[in-house]
DNA sequence: AAAAAAT
C-alpha cells in the first residue's frame, strides 16, 4: 500500500531509513511520483491505487492557498467538518523538504494480521470486560455537553482510524470514551477523570487523530529553518508512560498519514531529533525533553491544535507545574481558547483542578466511574506488618502465590517500595532468595529501566520491585497482585499504584503492608476501601478514628478525589474560572443523581448509595 | 522526605 508520496519521501530520505522500514517497503508500487513536492493530506496519504478514495475525498482534490485570515494560528478545527465541503484548499507542507516521511512500520506487526472482524464475545475473552463497566455513575458539567454516544460507528471519525480500532480488537467504546470522545470531537476542552486502566489513552487519540485528519492544513515553517511545528502535543509524567502512549497513538494512526513521535530523556537525542525532521502531527514527550526540544529551537508549538495532558494532576503538581507553565504559557503554544485542550487522570485533587483551570476555556468537566480509582475489580488488603517483617511477609505472599498459582501461570507481581535505594535493596534480596525480580526508578539507565520493564512484562522476572515511576499510567497485562511494600504518603499515588492491576475489567489483587509510619494514611485508605466495597480491618478503623482528629491533607472530605468538578464548590468559585455551565449540569443525560440540584446544594453525605461517597 | 523530569 505505498503511494508516489511514500516514494517521494522515502527517496528524500534514504539515508535515514531504518534496516526495519525494507520489510514494509517490499509492496512497494511503482505509481509516478510528483515532479516536485505537493501537499497530500494526511487522510489521503499512504493510500495505495488499490484502496478506493472514499466519495469524500473530492474536496481535498484541488489544492488552493491556504487562507489563514490574517490570523497567528489557525483555529483549532471544530466539530464542522463533515459539512465542511470543498471550503479551505491545501498549502504546500513547505517546512521539511516535502513532506513526511511516510516510511511507517506496522505497529501491528506482532500480533496475527488477520481482518476478521471481532466478536464481542471474543473481545470480553481478550481484551475488555464491559460487564465490569455497566451501570457506572457518569457526572458531567459544563455548558452544552455533547451527548455520548454508544459506539464507535455513531461517531464519524474515518475508515483509515476505525481499521485501527478494528485491528486494536475494540468492539465497543468504553464509558470514558463514550463520552470523552464526542466532547472532544465537538472541539470543547476537557478535564476528564476515569477510573485506572479504563481506555483514557484512546479517549484522548481518536480525537486528535481524527482532527488532524480533516482539519486545515498547518502553515509550515520557512525553508530551511530545522524547526519542527506539531500540531498536538501529548505531555506525560514519565518516560515508560511517553513510550506507552507513543506506541499506542502510533496503532491509532497507522496509514492515516498522522505521524507520531515521542521525545524523553535518557536517551540520545539525536535519533529523537532524526525522527523528529521526518515528521511530526503528534508529539508525544516528558516535560524536561522537551523544553530542551524547545530552547534548542528544534520544536515550535506555534501550531499546536491539540493539547493534551495525561496525568493531568500529577502533571501539575508541585514538581511539574512550573515546567508545564513554561511550556504552555511561556513558549509559543497557541493560548487557551485558540488551542484545544485536555487533561486526563483518575485522580483529580480540587486545588489541581483550580490550577488547571488557567489551561482550559469553557471546558467540560467528565467523571467517569467511582472515586480516583478503585474499582471492587481490585480486591484490597491491608496487613499490619512492622518494617522489620515486611520482607518476611513478602516472601509467605510470594510463597503461596507460587503455591497457589494466582490467576494462572503467567501471573506478575508488582512490588512498590518509597526509595530507590529501598528496591535496589529489596531486588537483590528476592534474588538472593531465588524470586527473579528486577526492579525499576530513577537512578537506573533508561537502558536499564526499558530492559526490566520488558522483562517484567514478558515474564522472564515475574516480580518487578519500583518506586512510584512505575505508578501512573502503565499498562502491563497480567498484573495479578500489587504489593504496597511500602505505602505511599498520599492517597492518590495509592489509587495509581493498585491501578497496575485490575485493569481492562479484569480482576486483580493489592496488598498493603501498614504500621505506625503510615498513620496518616489510615483514614483516607479505610475510606477508599469502604468505597470500593472491601473489608476493612477493625485495626485500620481504630488507626483510621485515632488519625482523623485534626483531619490531614489525605482527609477525603473536601474532595480529595475526581469525581466532583470543583466549579461546583462555593468556595473555589468566587472570582474562579469561567464557569458557564454550573445551572445545566446534566446535560439532560448521564447521571446527576448525587447533586440536590445546583451547586450549593450538594447533599453530599445523603444521596443515594453507591455514587454519593465515591463523588465527595 | 521521596520521586519524577534535560545535559
Amino acid at each position: 500500500m505505498r503511494s508516489s508520496w511514500a516514494d517521494l519521501a522515502a527517496n528524500s530520505a534514504a539515508e535515514n531509513a531504518p534496516p526495519t522500514s525494507a520489510a514494509n517497503n517490499a509492496n512497494n508500487n511503482n505509481t509516478q511520483p510528483p515532479s516536485r513536492p505537493v501537499y497530500v493530506p494526511p487522510h489521503l496519504r499512504n493510500r495505495g491505487p488499490t484502496a478506493p478514495a472514499p466519495a469524500s475525498s473530492e474536496r481535498f482534490s484541488a489544492p488552493t492557498a491556504f487562507d489563514n485570515s490574517g490570523s497567528r494560528w489557525a483555529p483549532p478545527p471544530r466539530n464542522d467538518y463533515r459539512g465542511r465541503g470543498g471550503g479551505g484548499g491545501f498549502g504546500n507542507r513547505t517546512g521539511g523538504g516535502g513532506g513526511w516521511d511516510r516510511r511507517e512500520a506496522n505497529p501491528f506487526a506482532d500480533q496475527d494480521d488477520s481482518e476478521e472482524p471481532v466478536t464481542q464475545e471474543e473481545q470480553e475473552n481478550t481484551g475488555i470486560n464491559f460487564d465490569a463497566y455497566e451501570d457506572i455513575p457518569v457526572e458531567t458539567s459544563g455548558g452544552n455537553v455533547p451527548p455520548p454516544v454508544n459506539t464507535f460507528a455513531e461517531i464519524d471519525l474515518g475508515e483509515a482510524l476505525n481499521q485501527n480500532i478494528r485491528r486494536c480488537k475494540y468492539v465497543k467504546p468504553t464509558p470514558v470514551q463514550r463520552h470523552a470522545i464526542p466532547i472532544s470531537l465537538a472541539g470543547r476542552d476537557l478535564m476528564a477523570c476515569a477510573q485506572t486502566g479504563s481506555g483514557k489513552t484512546a479517549a484522548f487519540c481518536f480525537p486528535i487523530i481524527s482532527g488532524i485528519m480533516t482539519g486545515q492544513p498547518a502553515q509550515r515553517p520557512p525553508r530551511g529553518v530545522r524547526t519542527v511545528c506539531p500540531l498536538a502535543l501529548v505531555l506525560s509524567p514519565t518516560r515508560e508512560l511517553s513510550m506507552q502512549i507513543h506506541e499506542e497513538a502510533r496503532k491509532f494512526s497507522y496509514q492515516t498519514g498522522v505521524r507520531v513521535v515521542v521525545a524523553y530523556g535518557g536517551a540520545p537525542i539525536n535519533q529523537q531529533l532524526r525522527e523528529l525532521e521526518r515528521g511530526v502531527d503528534i508529539l508525544v514527550a516528558t516535560p524536561g525533553r522537551l523544553v530542551d526540544l524547545l530552547e534548542r529551537a528544534r520544536v515550535s508549538l506555534s501550531l499546536i491544535r491539540y493539547l493534551a495532558l495525561d496525568e493531568a494532576d500529577r502533571m501539575l503538581d508541585m514538581g511539574f507545574e512550573p515546567q508545564i507553565r513554561k511550556i504552555v504559557e511561556q513558549m509559543d503554544m497557541p493560548p487557551a481558547g485558540v488551542r484545544q485542550t485536555m487533561l486526563f487522570s483518575a485522580t483529580f485533587p480540587k486545588e489541581i483542578q483550580r490550577l488547571a483551570s488557567d489551561f482550559l476555556s469553557n471546558y467540560i468537566f467528565l467523571a467517569v466511574g467511582r472515586v480516583g480509582s478503585s474499582t471492587d475489580l481490585i480486591d484490597q488488603r491491608v496487613e499490619y506488618v512492622q518494617e522489620s517483617d515486611k520482607r518476611s511477609h513478602l516472601m509467605d505472599l510470594l510463597h503461596a502465590q507460587r503455591a497457589n498459582g494466582v490467576q494462572g501461570k503467567q501471573a506478575l507481581t508488582l512490588v512498590f517500595v518509597e526509595t530507590k535505594k529501598g528496591a535496589d535493596a529489596l531486588e537483590h534480596w528476592l534474588c538472593l532468595n531465588n524470586f527473579p525480580a528486577t526492579t525499576i526508578h530513577g537512578d537506573r539507565t533508561q537502558q536499564e529501566r526499558e530492559a526490566a520493564l520488558r522483562s517484567f512484562k514478558s515474564g522472564n522476572t515475574p516480580i518487578l520491585v519500583a518506586t512510584d515511576v512505575a505508578a501512573r499510567g502503565l499498562d502491563i497485562p497480567h498484573v495479578a497482585h500489587v504489593v504496597n511494600f511500602d505505602l505511599p504518603n498520599d492517597i492518590d499515588d495509592y489509587v495509581h499504584r493498585i491501578g497496575r492491576t485490575g485493569r481492562a475489567g479484569k480482576k486483580g489483587l493489592a496488598t498493603a503492608f501498614f504500621n505506625e509510619n503510615n498513620a496518616s494514611l489510615a483514614r483516607s485508605l479505610q475510606d477508599l476501601m469502604q468505597e470500593a466495597n472491601q473489608e476493612v480491618p477493625a485495626w485500620l478503623s481504630r488507626f483510621a478514628a485515632r488519625s482523623s482528629f485534626g483531619g490531614g491533607k489525605n482527609r477525603r472530605s473536601g474532595g480529595r478525589f475526581g469525581g466532583r468538578d470543583f466549579r461546583r464548590d462555593g468556595s473555589f468559585n468566587r472570582g474562579g474560572p469561567d464557569y458557564q455551565g454550573a445551572g445545566n449540569s446534566s446535560g439532560g443525560y448521564g447521571a446527576s443523581g448525587g447533586y440536590g440540584g445546583g451547586y450549593g446544594g450538594y447533599a453530599g453525605n445523603s444521596a443515594g448509595p453507591g455514587v454519593t461517597s465515591a463523588w465527595d
